[in-house]
DNA sequence: AGTCTACTTGCGACAAATCGCAGTAATCCC
DNA sequence: GGGATTACTGCGATTTGTCGCAAGTAGACT
């Protein structure tokens, strides 16, 4: 149970939200997901915990969690759906190969480097600290060269 | 009409499917919108083109179409829709302040910089050439400090 | 602790998106 | 060009996600 850690009582009064069971329940629910999670997924699990939690509540529960930043919202295979992740002491991306399907996660240092660069061009402050980036992963590139299409 | 510069045929093919006037009429819409456009205002311009083509033939097409690499994909506003895009010559990345809502284009210059050097450390060949970054604009830096809470 | 206010929940209705299946049509091959 | 093959479409049914509203409850203040 990652949540304990983090002071969600705390973020979730901070940006003006109240702290009630449900909210509780359905981020207890992204924690037990584990990684990347669809809302099915988390809509079940909630219910373990909830017998009677509304599907809606869980919906808008899931907005007010992204938006406290305790949870953590990523494109899914698709990139139509939508994934969601509790959040990490140590930011981080994602890396999925488009060939073989696999993910590895990129740590937040080589990242913060790329942001540093981006930064200092356009003046923003980055904090979308949980990118998904697309490619072929080097076992992939060295097996088929017929896949390049574009 | 954008897409008669892009050889959607020979895209299509390419990776196994099938040329269909459903699937033309569906690109056709995604040109038409110009930028970000939402699956409703597709299926609505779809609708002009032909007058009968089926919500779902709607949604396939777009999937195709994205596999095919010729429309792209980006996180709406919320995080939790998906907004389409036809691809263009150029490619180019989203830079969206969180504050005040505006985005900015980011050109491909400066992100491919930022891709050779993660290409270089993952060994990763990177395809996703469209992300949308978050962050703070300088302007809305300059004026509020009570946002930071995290 | 009790009361008040306004944010939240659950419900029902609705809209958006997905899925399986039978008929149709794009491509291949001759 | 004609026929066979198999992917694709449209349809209906189902699932998933959203919205408005009345009842409930967290948090603030006394």
């Amino acid at each position: 149970m990652t949540h304990h850690r983090l002071n969600y009582v705390e973020a979730l009064h901070a940006h003006g939200y109240r702290v009630t069971p449900q909210r509780v329940t359905v981020l207890d629910a992204v924690c037990r997901a584990g990684g990347h999670a669809r809302p099915a997924q988390i809509l079940a699990l909630a219910r373990e915990g909830d017998l009677h939690i509304d599907r809606s509540t869980v919906y808008r529960s899931l907005e007010v969690l992204v938006k406290a930043g305790l949870v953590l919202t990523a494109p899914g295979e698709s990139g139509i759906d939508t994934l969601y992740e509790i959040v990490q002491e140590t930011p981080h991306h994602h890396l999925r190969c488009t060939v073989c399907g696999r993910e590895t996660e990129l740590d937040g240092e080589s990242a913060a480097r790329l942001f540093e660069n981006l930064e200092r061009e356009t003046g923003y402050r980055l904090t979308g600290d949980h990118l998904m980036l697309t490619g072929v992963c080097p076992e992939c590139q060295a097996s088929s060269n017929n896949q390049v299409v574009e």
